[in-house]
Order: structure tokens, then C-alpha cells, then sequence
DNA sequence: GGTTGCATACCGACCGGTCGGTTTTCTGGC
DNA sequence: GCCAGAAAACCGACCGGTCGGTATGCAACC
């Protein structure tokens, strides 16, 4: 699995989709209230007992069906992970040319980071809390995302569609990190809607891309 | 003394230097230490009594110059917010078109940023856990680096320099977003220097603001 | 002789995780 | 259709340990 990194934006292996896991009522609640509450008081700052009550379920119960607490960050990440890659599969999928991938996938993603901006937060500001091989496994699935993201940029701009002025790596950094950071400003009451604000931004990447030299 | 600083939100007033505090040596080595220890295992990961240690001295002498662990966060983030306003305030009475200003603003704010990089590590990922008196001083100061900031986005798009296809605001939220986000990829190690992804990130930003319409 | 600048011993709250036990559900032999 | 027994689901009191913070002492200096 980890081996040579897919040269190319061809793809890679992002079009598969996740295995179908049933998950049982009480996993649901205990899962939910503890997003809910890293969320909100962060990960060191909501106890166990805290997600159990907010869960109406015992110590036991959650206990039962995770190992850990640091069990649930890494169940909160897998979801977010799979669900970014899988969106980035479909779009792929559909082979459009590198300027409509890219503002498909962008905007893409900051919309699916909306809907789910408490994982996107929790994600942001805890993952360091991971021990050293659910990191890796993180890590290698962030990879993957970046990697095809920039694969789509360099082939634009080989294309001749996107200008090189800024290397493809520092394009992906930036775009990909605003939406990172979507978690300190976005928020769902205000004035402007997920989608507007998608394609605004993915507008401003696009034109920082466009390719208009005489 | 124990409410906040006397607010210096007295008005957009960036270009006031910061008032010379004294500190004595062992201030500053807990300072340090904690910064450092903040910025490798997180807030709450980090004990007082580790604290104490790495600075060598002792958990009475912390007690003396700080009121609390939340006290140390505070001054790391107050120390950050005063540079920035320093630097922006600075930048501002050389009284540049919008364009050289943004340019001048964003590297310098990469470059700094990069300079003391564990300060905005810690800043991003625990801000939250400030009291909401401290959290309400600090969202101060940040609001008023980002609204003139976006001024000068304004001033540009009135101007004609600039592009108004995306509003100030998002430019404003984008371009600072990147550079809240860059704890998360800076390595001083890595195979670009500071000034040189400031000067491509500042580039990126700055072509998708270009006026360019037939 | 009081104020500053520390040192040391200690406290109570809390937290993640465990463990022995009980209830509910599933399974298959009759 | 029924029942026994095994497995899964769940309960909640409890534990060892850590952590932020405090109380008190004391030496040096103004």
C-alpha cells in the first residue's frame, strides 16, 4: 500500500469507494455526541463521562465498542477522510479537463467541508493527538488527496491552460490549506451560502491560475 | 490588574509601536519554555510541572510572575498579535499603492510568520482555549489586522488595480487563511527559505487580484 | 521590617480506563 | 415452537495517577 506515489493526477486509486460498515444505533450517538463535543471544548477539554451523558449511554457501553477516546478522533477522521477522497474519485471519474477538475474539486470540498465543519474542526485542530501509526495512516490518505490535487495543477499547466508562475506544490499548498482553515471562519448562520462562498473562492484560485500571457 | 491589558482597541491605530515590558531572565525562560512545549505536545498535553523543568526553575517561581497556565498562553499570543500589528502598521505609513502594500503586507507577514512559527502554531491550534475575556481582547486585534487588510483589498478594487470579481472580504479571509494555515507545512528545513514561498504565495494572491479585462 | 523573589510540600478535583457482573439477543437441537 | 446455553450488549462503581493550583517558609534587599 505504500509504495510509489502515482506520478500522474491520472486517478490513483481515489475512485474506490469505502466498505460498507454498519454501525449500530448507540455507536451512532456515543460517535455523534463526541464530535459534537470535540468540537466545541476540543478533545483534552471533553471528558469521557461528558460524551457518555451527551450520548445516554453508560461507560460502559462506549467502552464496549471502542477501545480508547483517542478511538473515536481517529473513527471522526477515517469519516472525513474517506468521504474527501471518495468526492475526489467521482470528480475525477468524470475525466473533465484540468480547469473544470479543479474548480469541480475545489469547490467541491469547501461545500463538503460546510456540511461537516465540525469534523473539519476537530480534524484541524487535533490531529496531532494521534498515536504514531493511526498518524501514518492519516497521513498517507492526506497524501494521496494532495498528490492527485497537484497532479491535476501540473497537468493543467503543462496543458498550457494554467500559468506556471507559482510551482504546482505551492498552488496545492495554498488551496488546499484555505480550506483547512475554513473551520475558524466559516459558519453556517452567516450571510452567505456554503455554495456562494465555493465558488468565490474557487474563482479566486482559477484566476490565479488562468494563463493570459500576450 | 487582573482584567485584560488596557485595550489598545482604542481605534485601527496600527502604527503605535508595543510599550517596552521588562522581563526578567526567568520570565523569559518560562515563556520560552512553555512555548516550546506548546507548540510540541499542545496545551493540554504539556504539564506545568514540564514546564517548570524545561525552563529550570521552579513551580513557585511560575506562580510568581503568572496567575495561570491559561496566563502563559496569553502572553505567547499577545507577544504574536503585537508583532503583526507592528509589522502591518509599518508597512502601512510607507504609504504604498494597494498593490506594493498587499505584496509588501502578505511576504512580510509569510516571512514572519515563518520566523516564529511555533508561536503560530500554538496561536492556531489553542486559541480556543483562552477565557472569553482574553479570547475577546485577542479576537480584537485580529479583527482589526483583517478589516485593514481588507481595506486595502478595497482600495485597490475602487482604484481599478484590482480585480473585484472576488469580494475584499473572501480575498481577505483566503489570504490570511493561508497563513494561519502555514504551521501545518512550513519546516524551516524544507527545500524552499521563507522569502522565497513568501514571494510565490504574495505572487499567487497577486495574480488573482490583477485587473486584466479586455 | 516589609516587600520581592523564589523554594518546597502538599491538596483536592478529575480523568481515562477497568472489571465483575447483569441483561438481551442470537443460535441450533429437539 | 421451545428452550438451553453461548455470545453480544451493556452497566456503573471504582482505581491509580496526574494535574493545576496553593500555602507557607525564608533569604535578600530596599
Amino acid at each position: 500500500m505504500t509504495d510509489t506515489e502515482p506520478a500522474l493526477g491520472d486517478g490513483a486509486d481515489v475512485t474506490r469507494s469505502a466498505a460498507p460498515v454498519r454501525v449500530s444505533a448507540v455507536e451512532r450517538r456515543i460517535l455523534d455526541a463526541a464530535l459534537t463535543l470535540f468540537a466545541e471544548r476540543g478533545f483534552d477539554g471533553t471528558s469521557v463521562q461528558g460524551i457518555v451523558e451527551a450520548a445516554e449511554v453508560t461507560k460502559g457501553a462506549l467502552y464496549h465498542y471502542f477501545d480508547s477516546k483517542d478511538d473515536l478522533l481517529y473513527e471522526i477522521y477515517h469519516s472525513l477522510i474517506d468521504r474527501q477522497l471518495a468526492d475526489l474519485g467521482e470528480v475525477l471519474a468524470r475525466g473533465l479537463p484540468p480547469r473544470e477538475s479543479v474548480r469541480a474539486v475545489l469547490a467541491g470540498l469547501i461545500r463538503s467541508t460546510a456540511e461537516h465543519i465540525d469534523e473539519a474542526k476537530v480534524f484541524s485542530r487535533e490531529m496531532h493527538r494521534l498515536d504514531s501509526a493511526r498518524m501514518r495512516s492519516v497521513r498517507a490518505d492526506r497524501r494521496r488527496y494532495h498528490v492527485t490535487f497537484r497532479g491535476l495543477i501540473e497537468q493543467g499547466q503543462r496543458d498550457g491552460v494554467f500559468s506556471d508562475a507559482t510551482p504546482a506544490e505551492t498552488v496545492t499548498i495554498v488551496a488546499l490549506g484555505m480550506v483547512n482553515q475554513m473551520p475558524s471562519w466559516y459558519r453556517a448562520d452567516g450571510p452567505k451560502t456554503a455554495g456562494r462562498l465555493a465558488d468565490e473562492v474557487a474563482g479566486f484560485v482559477l484566476a490565479a491560475l488562468d494563463q493570459r500571457r500576450v
